[in-house]
DNA sequence: TAATTTGGTTTATAAAATAAACTAGTTTAC
DNA sequence: GTAAACTAGTTTATTTTATAAACCAAATTA
């Protein structure tokens, strides 16, 4: 069985970090995935409205202590999306004898 | 413990199915590799440049049946880095509860 | 001898990641 | 009360990367 195809959306440094960070808490505003996965303020901005924008994650925008604060948790859809990227990366991982 | 820094050269999907192919058999020519990973020609000449100028994979250059050959295989440098890849990917798979 | 095929490389284009600059408001220190 | 510094981001520009298209040289086939 040949290599599958690796979601190009997940295979991203970045956005598989958030997207394991998410699936580990369910939630969790920009400040922390932003100290979690020691990104730029403005790459994880991009980042997560691809996510967002693939249905992967939701984005609920408050204000928490007067500041802004922007909360985001996967969706099921983003949950089988990693699961699957999971599985076709473990492919790769073990070589296979020939 | 935070996430572990991905090598960029390793974290392609095409770079990634080379080395992975090379660390099971030692040895393969581009037809061979193209084959494998679906891959055009030219992608994977580049990629197999670039992971040549990294010192992760040899090539060697001859002719077999008349038709030229390329023949590439995995050196120690790269099989350390592809291993310290693996091992740190491995952190994005799993989901940490927190 | 004119296509077609093998086995690639080089160059150009599209997509992605990253960094820099900017917005909007808050807090702290004078 | 106002200037400076900080929080929490977004937008835009630049760099890097991946991919596709075009090309090359020789061999084979018709």
């Amino acid at each position: 069985m040949a290599l599958k195809e690796l979601n190009p959306l997940l295979h991203s440094q970045l956005r598989l970090a958030v997207m394991s960070l998410l699936a580990g808490v369910k939630e969790a505003d920009f400040s922390f995935l932003k100290e979690e996965t020691n990104s730029t303020a403005g790459n994880l901005s991009v980042q997560l409205q691809k996510l967002k924008e693939a249905d992967y994650i939701e984005i609920e925008k408050s204000f928490k202590n007067n500041y802004p604060q922007t909360t985001c948790k996967m969706t099921n859809k983003g949950l089988s999306a990693f699961n699957e990227y999971v599985e076709n990366l473990k492919e790769y991982l073990v070589p296979k004898k020939t």
